[in-house]
DNA sequence: GTATGTGAAGCACTTCACAGCT
DNA sequence: AGCTGTGAAGTGCTTCACATAC
């Protein structure tokens, strides 16, 4: 009871269960209400083996013989991704990127929900986008305690990517979604994901490039 | 002579190849230049062996005892991604997160330049987005086989990613950037990167849990 | 002395294959 | 008969450690 099982489970297992889940619940919305690791795997392109095994670091949620009941299997997968509760989150960077996250339609049906955002530009704090009143960096920590903020995105341009990225985890901030094109360093406590389009199609090119020599 | 290379290099190490670049470069402007896979790891919090390891998959890049120049290198690096030539890119959705990327400036400096613009909606086709004109969908397997495009980025709701990655594959599109939230179904030896905000914060949460739990 | 390049060892994830339940 | 859950086997990526070169 020392320690969490959070080391336990691989991380390539976590990073699937959100697609699991976002495919179970299209299966539920087209009438589906039982399914089998073959047909899920199917519809995402892994192999149901895979599936069994990544279910299985978290319990028995099948029936021999029958499959998943989907809707129980998507309680229980809410519940492990911790999904069964909403997520407060900051942006950090108010410019055009910045603003285009604030106003992306699809984080608050998911359950997260920008509570506040953040910028350096003077001309930029005390306005408002999309409801929220842009705060100066300086107010950060204050905010971020007083509204329980626990994921952060960072949309600002790369130079100041890790002097932001600094301070939130001097707020104590664990979870951070970056956009800035750098990779910034943080202790190894703190998790940070990247969205970054240019890398994708970098690593793209290469095989374009195979497939024209080949 | 018969089966190309693509399947000894490991796709990772092909996703990290970007990194390397990336980050080689600023080293670059910053008046670097040569450098040891040590100090290279340490700004990419990637291990020395890592790296020696990787780009030794395709060739002698260093100098025992001085480590590599960054120059030399970065032309290396550029060449076996393909990204000493430029490519042109097709954007398919052009609501609002597709005018987002058409108008996006960090693709071009890359050498990805988007050339056309396709959407179903009549209200939008003809009209000028970023100096390019929205076609229709129809025009799309012409327009690209014209233009030579190689890569597209679909940028369409959820319910049209599957048929939009369908008509692109018809057209011979090999390499697809995703910004929908779905697993689309494709030929083996069409390559498809996912954009998902979404995802990453879904795995995010799981680690706050458990910390919050411990 | 210093840092690369690389077989070999180590580790982690994936797939197999089958016992067991329905 | 069908499908899950899971040890064991297999595969592939990472790290080690050292010969080699400067």
């Amino acid at each position: 009871m020392a320690t969490e099982s959070s080391h336990e489970v691989p991380q390539v297992v976590i990073e699937r269960l959100p697609q699991y889940l976002r495919a179970l619940s299209r299966f539920l919305e087209e009438g589906t209400t039982v399914i089998s690791s073959q047909q899920l795997g199917a519809r995402l392109q892994v192999t149901p083996a895979q599936i069994r095994k990544d279910l299985s670091y978290f319990g028995r949620f099948g029936k021999q013989g029958r499959g998943y009941t989907i809707l129980f299997l998507v309680e229980q997968l809410r519940h492990i991704l911790g999904l069964d509760q909403t997520w407060k989150v900051a942006v950090v960077g108010v410019g055009r990127l910045g603003r285009a996250i604030i106003s992306y339609p699809g984080f608050a049906p998911e359950g997260f929900h920008v509570v506040c955002a953040f910028d350096t530009d003077p001309a930029l704090v005390g306005k408002l986008t999309d409801g929220l009143t842009v705060q100066a960096m300086s107010q950060m920590a204050a905010v971020l305690r007083r509204e329980d903020v626990k994921i952060a995105i960072v949309a600002v341009p790369a130079a100041h990517a890790q002097g932001v990225v600094d301070q939130l985890v001097t707020c104590g901030i664990k979870s951070i979604l970056c956009y800035a094109p750098v990779a910034t360093q943080r202790p190894s406590d703190v998790h940070i994901s990247y969205i970054d389009p240019v890398l994708a199609l970098q690593s793209m090119t290469y095989y374009l490039k195979a497939v024209a020599a080949g």
